[in-house]
DNA sequence: ACCTGAACACCGTTCAAGT
DNA sequence: ACCTGAACACCGTTCAAGT
């Protein structure tokens, strides 16, 4: 099947052209009229080959996920498991407000399925039930969005002028050791614990206490 | 202080105008225009109050977790801590996409800072050390977020039409048995466990994973 | 079958002007 | 100091009309 002459309007073409927008101009800026003159087309034109908005973001969301490899089949299940958290975060890293696109966003495109599928796999084989398998699974997706989520969004409104993120961070140690240290003793006293910017070791804490945590669902 | 007279715009009357309007019309529904109308004051006055809708939003967030009841001081560190997490996602549960809301929206407000002042002597006082206490309650928060984002967003355009929750996990289990099982052997063997509408167990699975894995870092 | 033009009912935000 | 009226530049979506 040869490809539809260019400036036709097709849902994969939908897809690219959002995903275009998306990184230009965020998710705030992502407007069907911007995806329809990106492809070269009237807005109107879209709801030809898509419901409405919420369908094109569907659309864009499994387009996400179409860039995402899949770790290595070698070494152990947590292994590869935590190897599954730090690439999900690193795709989403790689889009601008990928998380705010896919976080909350369920219906799956062919991209998630191939993706669920094999990590599905891999856990069964670890020797998780079925149902521990899907759990796991979930469990995982809801941290990983929720933890990019907070990742991608601008600490304050400081970061959110162009500020850089040491910068914000550093903002918001000051503000937490400016507080009343007689109602908030903890917030003064871990000011730093709290505001570190370093998000690699944050979300790797995280990612070995699931490991961990599975790791007592399993025989023996 | 006596209350301002009614019918003067404050940023506390802004907030409880903001969740009426979220409550009412979700947050797609919620505009400036409508929450002045809820106060009975035009759009552009709320614009000596507030900076833009963001900074709105950053209030609406805080009055969000002002309804929080912050669970009782008894039994050990990992009943306290499942408790939070339950307390914080039925809180989300309780108002019309709250966790659409809080999700990413870093700005503490007073509420906010006041559990999580709390929630962290709990855990110092528990035995974890500063750095772990910190990304413990971060740990918790994201993951919660996360899975109620999920959990409050329609599973498919079947239940954004009205129908159940159960009808569309029946039909998302349908589509999932309905895939070629030799590319898809463990989604068309796990469509039940996939689907399965009880979001209760699914959630408490995730929590005890977490405090299992939190467990592994205190000493002996 | 697919796309356009034009319209409808909305938005967030700004700003001179009022009190 | 606080609020209004009116405007600007946008939105998502619909639908008759074109090809």
């Amino acid at each position: 099947m040869a490809p539809p002459p260019a400036r036709t309007v097709t849902r994969e073409r939908i897809a690219d052209a959002a995903l275009l927008v998306l990184e230009r101009e965020g998710l705030t800026g992502l407007s069907m009229r911007k995806v329809a003159a990106e492809i070269g087309v009237q807005a109107a034109s879209l709801y030809w080959h898509v419901r409405n908005k919420e369908e094109l973001l569907d659309l864009l969301n499994d387009a996400i996920i179409a860039d995402a490899e899949l770790p290595p089949r070698t070494g152990d299940w947590r292994h590869q498991y935590l190897e599954y958290g730090r690439r999900y975060r690193a795709l989403l890293l790689a889009k601008r407000d990928a998380a705010k696109v896919v976080a909350g966003r369920l219906a799956p495109g062919p991209h998630i399925l191939a993706v669920l599928e094999d990590q599905l796999d891999r856990l069964r084989g670890a020797g998780f039930t079925d149902a521990d398998a899907a759990m796991a699974s979930y469990l995982l997706s809801a941290y990983v969005q929720g933890f990019v989520l907070q990742e991608q969004s601008p600490l304050s409104a400081t970061e959110a002028a162009g500020a850089g993120r040491g910068q914000a961070a550093r903002e918001a140690g000051d503000t937490f050791r400016a507080l009343a240290p007689d109602t908030y003793p903890n917030l003064v006293a871990l000011a730093d614990d709290l505001t570190d910017p370093d998000m690699n070791t944050r979300f790797e804490f995280g990612l070995q206490r699931l490991a961990d945590g599975l790791a007592t669902r399993l025989p023996k």
